[in-house]
DNA sequence: ATGTCATGCCTCGCATGA
C-alpha cells in the first residue's frame, strides 16, 4: 500500500497537478492539508471519477484537511476532539478514518506565526490534545499513523541554515519536545530519503528562490506506530512535484507499506 | 530556469497568512 501526505497549499489552484500526480504515482491514501475550501467546494466528484473516496474537514479560505483512499475510507472522525479553539473558533486541522488495514490522520499544525504570539500557544495546546487523541491507537496493534505538515523541523538539520531561525517558530525546545511527547506515546518519525542532496527537506518557501537554493524546511512528517513503522518499505519526499508552474511549496512525502 | 502565491472581498487592488 501506498501512502502520501501533501500540503496543496489549495487543492482548487493545485487540482490539475493532483489528479495528476495521484494517477502517476499510484498512491492508495492520501493526506492532504490546506485545502483552502469549503466541503461543498471540494473536488469529490473529480477525485471518484479516478477511484478515490474523500473525508473532508474544511471550512473556507484558510485550512482544511482531508483524506482520499481508494482502499476503504471508514470511521470518519472530524476534526481533533478536545482541541483547543483559536479566536473562538475550532480550526479544520484535523481528519481521521480507517483506511484499509491502518487507521490514518491528516493534520495541518497550527503555524504559531511568532513565539510571542497566542497561535504559537495554540499551536503547543494543539499538540497537547492531538497526543490525548492519538495516545490509544498508538500503543495499539493496528498499523497507526499521524501524517500531515507539523509546522515543526525536529532537528537542526530539518532546516537549511539553523542560524536564520534562532528565536523562530517551527524549531523552538517547546515545539520539538511536543513531537517527542508524541514519540513517547508510541509514535516514531518515518524520515524519508531525499530525490535529491542529502537531507529530505518537505517545504520551500516560495520566496527568494527557496527551491532552486535548496533552502528547504523538513516540516510535513510522517509519526506511525510500531506497526506502521515495521511495515514500511520505503519513504521518499517527491520533490518533482515542487517544480515547475503551479506547484505548491510543499512536496509529497510517500511511503510504501507491507501490509 | 524556478527572483511568491492564493484567497476573497465593502472586488480589478489590497489585506491576510504562510
Amino acid at each position: 500500500m501506498r501512502i502520501a501526505t501533501w500540503n496543496v497549499n489549495s487543492i482548487t489552484a493545485r487540482l490539475p497537478r493532483l489528479l495528476a500526480w495521484l494517477e502517476s504515482s499510484g498512491t492508495d491514501v492520501l493526506c492532504i492539508q490546506e485545502t483552502k475550501t469549503t466541503a461543498e467546494q471540494f473536488p469529490a466528484d473529480e477525485l471518484r471519477e479516478l477511484g478515490y473516496e474523500s473525508a473532508v474537514n474544511a471550512t473556507g479560505r484558510w485550512n482544511g484537511v482531508a483524506l482520499v483512499s481508494r482502499v476503504g475510507l471508514d470511521d470518519v472522525t472530524v476534526g481533533l476532539p478536545g482541541g483547543p479553539d483559536y479566536e473562538g473558533v475550532q480550526e479544520p486541522r484535523a481528519i481521521s478514518a480507517t483506511c484499509g488495514p491502518a487507521r490514518v490522520w491528516s493534520v495541518y499544525v497550527p503555524n504559531g506565526r511568532e513565539v510571542d504570539h497566542a497561535h504559537y500557544a495554540y499551536k503547543l495546546q494543539w499538540f497537547e490534545a492531538l497526543k490525548a487523541s492519538v495516545a490509544a491507537d498508538a500503543a495499539g496493534a493496528r498499523p497507526f499513523a499521524v501524517l500531515g505538515d507539523f509546522n515543526v523541523a525536529p532537528t537542526d538539520a530539518d532546516v537549511w541554515d539553523p542560524a536564520l531561525f534562532e528565536g523562530a517558530t517551527h524549531v523552538t525546545p517547546a515545539e520539538r519536545a511536543a513531537l517527542a511527547a508524541l514519540r513517547e506515546a508510541g509514535l516514531s518519525d518515518v524520515v524519508p530519503r531525499p530525490l535529491k542532496y542529502d537531507h529530505p527537506f518537505t517545504y520551500w518557501d516560495y520566496r527568494q528562490l527557496g527551491f532552486p537554493k535548496n533552502r528547504g524546511m523538513r516540516i510535513d512528517l510522517v509519526y506511525g506506530n510500531e506497526a506502521f513503522s515495521k511495515a514500511v518499505t520505503d519513504s521518499y519526499v517527491d520533490r518533482e512535484e515542487r517544480k515547475g508552474k503551479g506547484a505548491s511549496d510543499h512536496a509529497p512525502v510517500v511511503v510504501d507499506l507491507d501490509v
